[in-house]
RNA sequence: GUGGGCAUAGCUCAGUUGGUUAGAGCGCCGGAUUGUGAUUCCGGAGGUCGGGGGUUCAAGUCCCCUUGUCCACCCCA
């Protein structure tokens, strides 16, 4: 008979993540910001279940998503599926709900997020995104706001740095329009998406291979997303190559308003790039595309991406709702955000310290600490008294900057020594005026 | 799903053509120091060398499998 214990051992699933106070208090911060940021410009907070019927969510995303999707028989014989994003459960809400909510709509959604595939770095098997869209208005309006949106909200989490890619996908279904190639727009978006990783010789022959293209016509698909210059000049020449199409042009106008647009509004014109290559792997975008570099880090991919999408809801109602918005990936900026040191890894989840020195005065503690929340300022009291060095070692790391020191000496005078955890110094205080003097010295 | 690189203490890593009891720095805990974080000194804990199998007198080291991780592809937040 074994006397040792069979123990499991303590492990999680390939891209699925635990995530310690040093990384949560950052993940937290950076969603606050964000919520911030779309309420804000008029976004309100939706939630939907992390589990829906497979139906809703089958097919919407392109073939890649159906692969990628996590899919089950629920306990009661029931096809489900764990969402792979937060677009098209809310596409299936709006259909749902919109004779309630009425149009437009506009909502902002943070949830998980599910996709069945290699997990590297910045990319995982289980993340959050933070939504925000526009739906029941064509208006272009809702575009520009939407990359003025993004441009805020980087500008908020504490980036200079930044490129917003934008397309319209109108483009270049009206090259491939004029060229009789509308049916494999699919494939040829795939294609030129690698344009920037593969070069255009590869490209071309993915086209004419992959997609099915004539030589000529992989030409002209790939001289359109190789334009050079500013952005009135590749504009000026691309509408020459979408030929008489309507939706060419269209896509040509709706640009040129966004770009100016964003500049007049007052966001920095630096931030907003055109770039034709872009395509968006999700099948669902009909115009506008979105994608969100940091120039610091592009390799990570891109952090925010989105669009607009005329047809999506159309799928669950005959009502027309069409859509524009795009999603943060939380944690691959974050991911980002800690190779670019801009997360500091400390957890202090409030500003003030109290070391304890005597257990037999605990209640006199207790009080003082009840005292100091009650005024408003966040306290942990250390549970055990300990050496006081190593107490104020145990703050220090986890980033306290403040500390509230009292022992018998100060209890019986009514008085508190406020430290300075920074400084390393510290001061007595009567008892009524030290949250006074921890303001003072949190600067709020 | 495909291809490749890694896996040794909490962290970063040494470890020679296979050869005695697997090391260092940092960190952690205790003490010097009964109420103040550094430095210094002393002491301590912590490893089935990712897991399994094989070759060998002998494997951290070589081979196979497996898991994890990173990179590239695919795709994407």
């Amino acid at each position: 008979m074994s006397t040792k214990p069979n123990l499991i051992q303590p492990r999680t699933l390939k891209g699925f993540r635990d995530f310690p106070p040093q990384m949560m208090i950052p993940r937290e911060a950076l969603i606050a910001t964000a919520k911030r940021v779309y309420s804000s410009f008029g976004f309100s907070p939706i939630d939907t279940p992390a589990l829906e019927y497979t139906e809703i969510l089958l097919g919407k995303g392109g073939a890649e998503t159906d692969k990628q999707m996590y899919r089950f028989e629920d306990n009661g014989g029931r096809d489900v599926g764990l969402r792979f994003d937060l677009t098209v459960p809310f596409a299936r809400f709006a259909a749902q709900h919109i004779g309630q909510l009425g149009t437009p709509f506009k909502r902002y959604h943070v949830g998980l997020v599910w996709r069945g595939e290699n997990a590297q770095r910045g990319r995982y098997r289980e993340f959050i995104q933070c939504d925000f869209d526009t739906i029941g208005t064509v208006s272009p309006t809702s575009d520009i706001e939407s990359a003025l949106v993004i441009h805020s909200l980087f500008r908020e989490l504490g980036f200079e740095r930044f490129t917003i890619r934008i397309n319209d996908r109108r483009l270049l279904s009206g090259v491939l329009e004029s060229q009789g190639l509308v049916e494999r727009q699919g494939d040829v978006l795939r294609a030129l998406d690698k344009l920037g990783k593969i070069g255009p010789e590869k490209v071309a022959k993915e086209l004419i291979e992959g997609a099915g293209l004539s030589a000529q016509e992989a030409q002209a698909v790939l001289e359109f997303s190789a334009l050079e210059g500013s952005t009135g000049e590749m504009l000026a020449k691309a509408e020459s190559l979408v030929g008489d199409s309507e939706a060419g042009a269209l896509g040509i106008a709706s640009l040129r308003e966004l770009f100016r647009s964003v500049e007049a509004a007052g966001a920095d014109p630096a931030r907003f790039a055109l770039d034709l290559s872009i395509a968006r792997g999700l099948d669902y975008y009909t115009g506008t595309i979105f994608e969100t570099f940091l120039d610091d880090l592009p390799g990570i991919g891109s952090c925010c991406s989105g669009g607009r999408y005329d047809d999506l809801a159309g799928l669950y109602t005959k009502e027309h709702l069409p859509g524009v918005g795009a999603s943060l990936g939380v944690d691959r900026l974050l991911a980002a955000m800690e190779e670019l040191g801009m997360v500091d890894g400390t957890s202090a989840p409030c500003p003030v310290f109290m070391p304890m020195l005597e257990k037999e005065r605990d209640s006199d503690y207790l009080a003082l600490a009840m005292e100091l929340r009650a005024a408003g300022l966040g306290v942990e009291l250390y549970p055990e008294p300990r050496k006081l060095g190593a107490q104020l070692k145990y703050a220090d790391r986890r980033g306290f900057r403040v500390a509230v020191i009292a022992g018998s000496r100060e209890f019986d005078a009514g008085t508190v020594q406020v430290k300075d955890l920074v400084q390393k110094s510290g001061q007595d205080h009567g008892r009524k005026d030290a949250p006074a003097a921890i303001r003072a010295l949190l600067g709020v």
